[in-house]
DNA sequence: GTGGTCTAGACCACC
DNA sequence: GTGGTCTAGACCACG
């Protein structure tokens, strides 16, 4: 369910996030779904406890998650809407990166050429 | 010459690695030019001249600069086709951020406007 | 299992990539062992903790070891096979100085000796 | 005459001796010749005098070449047997590195093969 | 507990 | 003046 990297830069913590928003984004975890415990998945993954609850206790302060104690802690009904608003904040790294390669001298074209390319097309605009 | 944020995430020397790259790219500093002395630039910038060292080490590791011992620090023959490669290889970045969106359901006018806007407008930073 | 010369001209955080290097190539140091962290080993050495630092980075640098933030630095699974590379790549320092010998007129016994001498005998340093 | 590395981790003043040893081991400089002045070569060299001076003054010290004042500095009768015992201390640098290569695993007759091919030999011993 | 970053200040060799 | 190395001590995020 969830692919951790103890290597990288990104905190664990933070890939956990990561993960479940985009879990709830595509759809496999809907309103209603419970999350995996917390005992659970630190086993699952050899995760120290504390990390995984960290991510939880961010995800329900984002509104994604709520627990109900001693039954588990499950996704909200407004979990769907919520991720989309915040994947769209991601448009502020594109901004921050399209920002550098603009200083760096590298047409606007190959950076639209790239984006493109992801959703599907091969040229457009 | 430089502009130091020092309230935000990425370190210090990491941003000075940012700036020269972005300098020789934009061909403000060419193969030969001497680099600020660490010594003149820590006084300029109010850094500590360790951490223009390991910033200037990186470069020098990287190719870009290369050392004269007592003399100074020059820019390399082969400075501007490195920074060139390195930056297109940021198009990555673009790429996966744009998958993501993708996944989350955001719009490709919606990124393909985020990039544009940058590329219209003069402000930066 | 580190040993410093404080006097001499080589730098410390060089003798510990050197050092390092050496107990990887003779197995002492294998695939998945953790390294001795940054603040024990500069205990143990009286050695400041950014000079280890600074030789841990570079050997990471040259992917001898990576580090997972808050566990500890392991070495890779690459470590023994670059350093196999990188020391039979100082048989061309061998090379270089016994091109002077010859120049200089000293016999090739002489130079086979000392190499013989080495290898015969049980003491090291 | 001279070639100078400005980007080398080694000294020009070190270069210098070196490459003098080198011209008397090879007998291209011999007893009685005259060096060439400090001013005459900083300038062809783009070297600072002080540099050539310090070089000249160790290469006096260890009676290599005299200076006559106001006529010049030469070559002494000892200088070549001086250069001679000289480049066999070097042997001690092959000792060093065979020293490391032995830890490292790498087995002697790589060593003496590096060696020897440099003499001009395919194989020996 | 781990690694990562930064500062302040020192010393050295070289040019 | 230049770069290179080291120490001491601090702070942070992460697990």
């Amino acid at each position: 369910m969830f692919q951790i990297d103890r290597f990288g830069r990104t905190p664990i913590y933070e890939q956990i996030i990561d993960q479940t928003q985009r879990l709830i984004a595509s759809g496999i975890l809907k309103e209603g779904d419970q999350l995996p415990s917390v005992r659970v998945l630190s086993q699952e993954l050899s995760v120290n406890p504390n990390t995984l609850q960290k991510a939880y206790s961010e995800l329900e302060r984002r509104g994604l998650c709520i627990s109900a104690p001693g039954n588990g802690r499950f996704v909200t009904a407004d979990a769907f809407r919520l991720v989309g608003e915040e994947f769209r904040g991601r448009l502020d790294e594109i901004r921050r990166i399209a920002k550098e390669l603009r200083a760096a001298g590298v047409p606007v074209e190959e950076v639209l050429e790239a984006v493109n390319v992801v959703y599907g097309k091969e040229k457009e605009e």
